[in-house]
DNA sequence: AATTCGGGGTA
DNA sequence: TACCCAGAATT
């Protein structure tokens, strides 16, 4: 038995007793719900995914149905998980199925790549677990367990770091239970080969491990270079009538929470309310706009920067409903907030509004 | 090659 | 806090 098929049975030895056998996207494992359950995981944890995967595929139980839903319902369903443009390029690929597929989901691999939102690691996955077929996939699990096997040096995003990488992978394939291995690559990245206190003295692979047995676990695989995060500050205006409706704006189509619905955003309060004094013959009768009241302000991490956002608030105002629901400016309902894809926490701002505290 | 995309869990 | 997580698209 050669090392690498012995790492392969070991893995799926430890797997079959230890592993996760009972993951929703599991029972039934049809392509549809392996590539959405795929798209949800990236870079969102096992945990958190289950629940939002449970409700979009009862809402949207095949690659039809998805194809067929407006843009909104399926932000909607995607509300909190972030990272939308998963949402905007799986609902784009799923047209292109029914347009050029058949309404499947293409087996082929270079199909599935010019697929949007799918990658070499995702069409990996997908091609492994759907069909079994003998790809690899390299996702943070993986680069963590093959950068501490392999004791490769440097950050995995680096590219030539990741080039290493995927040669390790691919060259560690078995030749079947492709399914199985996949999701036991996981499995062990996710509950044995952790960042923080892997459980060495349990492995399954540890004999063949260089990061273990040079003591050198704690410290592969390198970690991101770190960098001080930039801080943005904004003003958003929440605008309330007298029937608790709120307006919101839908946000252009690039860039950060594109095209979810948001409060209207302004760089300063200055121009928060220039805009308003420009907007509000067409949305309220004329209010007074020396007179909004500041609630608490909304932090917000991104990867890339940190957002403040101050909450401008009026309530009372009288709507005016020729606001088009084709517009980009829209009252909403506080029951209709549930059927948009809104920023997670400008619903939390919408649904528990704190005043500002006096300091 | 570097940057841009959220949100939540965790030490 | 800071970092990480079933990454991909864009520039």
């Amino acid at each position: 038995m050669n090392a690498h098929a012995d790492y392969a049975t070991r893995l799926l030895a430890w797997f079959d007793v230890h592993g996760r056998h009972d993951l929703p996207w599991q029972h039934p494992r049809t392509p549809y719900r392996v590539w959405l359950s795929e798209i949800m995981l990236q870079q969102t944890q096992v945990r958190v995914v289950i629940p939002y995967f449970e409700r979009f595929v009862a809402a949207l139980p095949d690659v039809q149905a998805l194809a067929s839903a407006p843009q909104d319902t399926v932000l909607a369903l995607w509300s909190g998980l972030g990272y939308y443009a998963r949402a905007r390029n799986l609902h784009a690929a799923a047209q292109r199925c029914v347009d050029m597929h058949g309404g499947d989901l293409p087996r082929d691999p270079v199909a599935l790549l010019e697929l949007p939102g799918i990658g070499r690691s995702t069409a990996g996955a997908i091609l492994s677990q759907a069909w079994g077929d003998p790809f690899a996939i390299l996702d943070g699990n993986v680069k963590r367990v093959l950068a501490r096997r392999h004791a490769v040096e440097g950050w995995p995003g680096q590219p030539k770091v990741e080039t290493r990488l995927w040669a390790i992978a691919e060259g560690l394939l078995p030749a079947n239970r492709l399914a199985d291995y996949t999701q036991a690559q996981m499995d062990f990245g996710a509950t044995l080969c952790t960042r923080h206190n892997p459980a060495c003295l349990l492995c399954p692979v540890n004999a063949d491990c260089a990061a273990f047995l040079q003591g050198r676990v704690d410290e592969l695989p390198t970690p991101r270079p770190a960098k001080a995060l930039p801080e943005r500050e904004a003003s958003v205006l929440l605008l309330e009538d007298g029937q608790g409706r709120v307006l919101l704006e839908k946000r252009p189509p690039t860039g950060v929470w594109a095209s979810l619905w948001s409060l209207p955003q302004a760089a300063d309060e200055a121009q928060a309310l220039d805009w308003l004094a420009a907007q509000s013959p067409g949305i309220v009768d004329p209010v007074d706009v020396d007179s909004p009241s500041r609630l608490q302000p909304v932090q917000h991490g991104f990867t890339h920067f940190r957002l403040r956002l101050q909450p401008l608030h009026w309530s009372g105002l009288a709507a005016r409903h020729h606001v088009r629901d084709n517009d980009r400016l829209r009252w909403v309902a506080r029951d209709e907030l549930a059927t948009l894809g809104i920023p997670a926490p400008i619903r939390t701002l919408l649904l528990a509004p704190r005043v500002a505290q006096e300091d």
